[in-house]
RNA sequence: GUGGCUAUGGUGUAGCGGUAGCACACGAGCUUGUGGAGCUCUUUGUCUGGGUUCAACUCCCAGUAGUCACC
């Protein structure tokens, strides 16, 4: 018995996206999605009860991080994930596999998982290099068998494999988990990518075994099936993306993660060379992505479920989503400003507080100021892509993608000049 | 009233006879499967007047202000 079940409800004529649905053992997931982030079990700054009231249908959170604390046997015996966070609705854990990026290459460095501009990302690399020998030595190393990796918190030795991250991700217990997988940095040449691709796959299929058997164990215990999605990689390179596509799309997994890095630009490209390769009836998670941009491309080219810290994290440093592009709350220009963040938006941040309030707040680093500006930009995010769900039912994608793009990236070209 | 001490960006403080650092605040920006409720950058100053010196924020005198002690 499948774990999930997915169905599509709404096809974009000419195009990969599509409406659908996920069906999970804790409820159903209307696609497209935004996923909130919670890293450690926790939306940081936000209950269970403020994300569900935003409108959010499900939580990620992430191995790694859960690992080390509380670790696996504090949260099997807390009941797992849904138990312990108090949330109930459908939830997913990344893998941890980001983690051998985030402290590995990029550790310490200005390295992002987009590259930007028109460049090919590789011309940073000997400044890199540089700050490489000035001593920051990375937090990660990648051998075959797995990820050997430094604690954050106290510097210990731990191990990752793709066995183990399976373990781990059934004693957190969430509804649907990831593949442990490499994700490659941007600057990363196409010999590596190719060979970190190939890894990823031969994960992918030793996760794929693990999780198989460890399915046979949680049905002999009478708990609800996990739903297992494979990771495709594959940088920047359409040959590559369309093999691992391929690779992974032909494996037996519920449904599917697309990581790794991209061009910023063209987000949209590198995800339909996936997309139109992977079997159509599976979900597809783009990981980590994105921006209110981001979402248009991604879902044109079939995409289904999104997650990103974007959002929580540019929130607590006071930067904040309108329909006129982002704003910062702790400029001067608010400090007397006695409205809504946005006049006609229905979060309880803007229903019940000024701007000014907002920003003083933020400026004087009280802890509310995390929980509403948390709360506005995830709900101006989730909601975003709930809209862009109904135009995909309502038949004016096009229409509703031309018009917010029109009003949030005018600002931006206006400040330019 | 007498005596001592002090006076440096918005605030709190370094410093040296050759023309000022730092912290915070202010102003702006960054953030895409959360290591870090974080990071980066910018603006702003030697109390007033006189003297010594090639050169004074620095030494001397006076004023002003603050502060402590005594009366």
């Amino acid at each position: 018995m499948p774990a999930i079940s997915f169905t599509i409800q709404k096809k974009l004529s000419g195009a990969l996206g599509r409406a659908g649905k996920i069906d999970t053992p804790h409820g159903v997931i209307n696609t497209p999605a935004f996923i909130v982030v919670g890293t450690k079990a926790t939306v940081k700054a936000l209950t269970p009860e403020q994300v569900k009231d935003l409108g959010a249908q499900a939580v990620l959170a992430n191995t790694y991080h859960l690992y080390l604390e509380p670790g696996e046997k504090i949260m099997k015996a807390s009941g797992g994930l849904h138990k312990i966070m108090n949330w109930s609705g459908p939830t997913f854990t990344d893998s941890g596999g980001f983690q051998a990026f985030s402290l590995g290459v990029a550790f310490g460095k200005k390295i992002s998982k987009l590259s930007k501009g028109e460049s090919n990302g590789f011309e940073s690399e000997e400044k890199e290099t540089s700050v490489r020998s000035e001593g920051l030595s990375p937090m990660a190393k990648i051998t075959e068998d797995g990820v050997l990796f430094k604690s954050y918190r106290d510097g210990s030795e731990h191990f990752f494999s793709p066995e183990k991250s399976m373990e781990i991700q059934n004693n957190i217990g969430a509804d649907i988990i990831f593949a442990f997988d490499e994700c490659t940095s941007p600057t990363a040449d196409k010999e590596y990518q190719k060979s970190a691709m190939d890894r990823t796959h031969r994960w992918a299929k030793r996760s794929l075994d693990r999780h198989i058997e460890l399915q046979k164990e949680l049905q002999a215990e009478g708990k609800p099936p996990i739903a297992l999605f494979g990771v495709v990689q594959g940088g920047r390179f359409e040959d590559l993306r369309i093999e691992s596509a391929k690779t992974i799309g032909a494996m037996d997994f519920d449904g599917f993660g697309i990581g790794g890095s991209f061009d910023k630009q063209d987000i949209g490209t590198a995800v339909s060379w996936v997309n139109r390769v992977l079997p159509e009836g599976k979900p597809r998670h783009l990981l980590g992505i994105g921006e209110p941009e981001d979402f248009f491309l991604a879902i044109e080219n079939g995409c289904d479920t999104f997650d990103c810290v974007a959002p929580t994290r540019i929130a607590r440093n006071g930067t904040l989503y309108t329909k006129h592009g982002k704003i910062h709350i702790d400029n001067a220009e608010f400090r007397e400003k006695y409205e809504p963040i946005e006049k006609d938006c229905t979060c309880y941040a803007c229903k019940h507080y000024t701007a000014a309030y907002i920003g003083y707040l933020s400026r004087t680093k009280e802890l509310l100021a995390h929980t509403l500006t948390s709360i506005h930009n995830l709900y101006f995010i989730v909601h975003l892509v709930e809209d862009i769900r109904q135009s995909l039912l309502n038949d004016t994608f096009y229409e509703f993608k031309k018009s917010f793009l029109a009003q949030y990236i005018k600002k931006d070209a206006v400040e330019n000049k």
